[in-house]
DNA sequence: AGTTATAGACAGTGAAGCTATCCGTTAGTT
DNA sequence: AACTAACGGATAGCTTCACTGTCTATAACT
């Protein structure tokens, strides 16, 4: 396949996969001639993958840069899992998060194995902060919904990668599932939220039966 | 309060204030004088909001100004979900999404009430058809946990709702727990997720007593 | 022989989110 | 009254990001 060919059938321009390939998101095809390469059907799949990754999950170049040498490397699973959550959250400054938000996160995680610097935890801390900062106190039974369906998640994410055959696959889902678990469950939410404050109050102001066009 | 004062209780600059005003994320203080100004906790709570939106939340300044617009209005709840919620979706072009994808969502929200439109939806189909592309098939229990997970989420978002006296309360819950809930699940989901796999496999090759340092 | 495609280098673009500078007032201090 | 610091408002500039376009020399089709 060539260059021209993998533009069409990837959807990108040529000018965005030479881009790819500067930035290492992209491994270079196989060379004919000093001016010619071709590619294969794993370059298809990988600039898929990238705009997946980037469109869909909303990575930047460079996390998404970082998943796929994670992917691409030999490292055990549990390394892989990490770089994969580091890439999507962002790098938070642990002594910069309030304290009590801290141990209310710790308490909502009671009995969860979880290190101090799980970037997970500091996010959900800084969530708790920001409800602090704006006046919102005593959300812990909200919170604990979330917990309780976050365990919920994290068992089928485990199930599915756990059904892999190999390394790359698990590692493959892994970072994709992490990366578009986010997007999916988010989307979810949304739908669920208008299923259920239809449930609670049938037929506000609001049309159901005739789907509008924006 | 004068501007150096709201500066520095909400740990932003001048200049960023400034921008803030020019952008109507936040409304002009009190008038004492052509070039003076008086400032009020409720322009302290204001920028708070914004950035937790902005920071935390990661809306666009657009997005955070067409929520804070939704609050500050008079709409009705339903309405004002609905801003909040196309606000931190991108916005999705429902015929340029794959129908396979999309019968499977629905198929996921089977005996949910959702309007064809709704942008989770739209989202969560964007988000399967991306697995298609990267020749991921079946991974129909996994999503089912998803949507699970995502019914109780929104059971426990809709109770929080319902907890508050006026529709301005309300109205600021809808907004922030639809962008901040977002942050605070993924969060609680990497942390779960590395719980559920501590319990799985116990101490691979992974330090978990010395939370380490980055 | 002539058009088109290619790899590779590099400069340029446009959006986003601030940040800095300037101006003419006003407030507070001395 | 004089002086300094802060203010509101307007405008320009900065930095990062994710491309996008242009160029050259070569190779491939027709």
């Amino acid at each position: 396949m060539k260059m021209a060919q993998l533009s069409a059938e990837s959807d990108t321009p040529v000018a965005t996969i030479k881009f790819y390939l500067r930035e290492n998101l992209l491994a270079g095809g196989e060379r004919t001639s000093p001016n010619q390469a071709s590619y294969n059907t794993g370059h298809l799949r990988r600039i898929r993958l990238v705009r997946g990754l980037i469109d869909v999950g909303g990575l930047s170049v460079a996390a998404a840069r970082r998943v796929i040498e994670a992917i691409d490397s030999e490292l055990p699973l549990p390394e892989t899992f990490e770089i994969a959550q580091r890439s999507v959250s962002d790098e938070l400054d642990p002594t910069a998060i309030d304290s009590s938000a801290l141990a209310r996160v710790d308490g909502l995680m009671a009995g969860w194995h979880v290190s101090a610097n799980n970037p997970g935890r500091l996010a959900a801390a800084s969530v708790l902060e920001t409800f602090d900062q704006i006046g919102h106190v005593d959300h812990r039974g909200w919170f604990a919904g979330y917990a309780a369906a976050a365990l919920l998640v994290a068992d089928a994410d485990l199930d599915e990668v756990d059904a892999l055959p190999d390394r790359e696959a698990k590692a493959e889902m892994v970072v994709v599932g992490t990366v578009l678990g986010d997007a999916l469950f988010s989307g979810l939410r949304r739908a669920a939220q208008e299923h259920i404050s239809l449930l609670r109050y049938p037929y506000p102001n609001h049309e159901i039966t005739e789907p509008t066009k924006e």
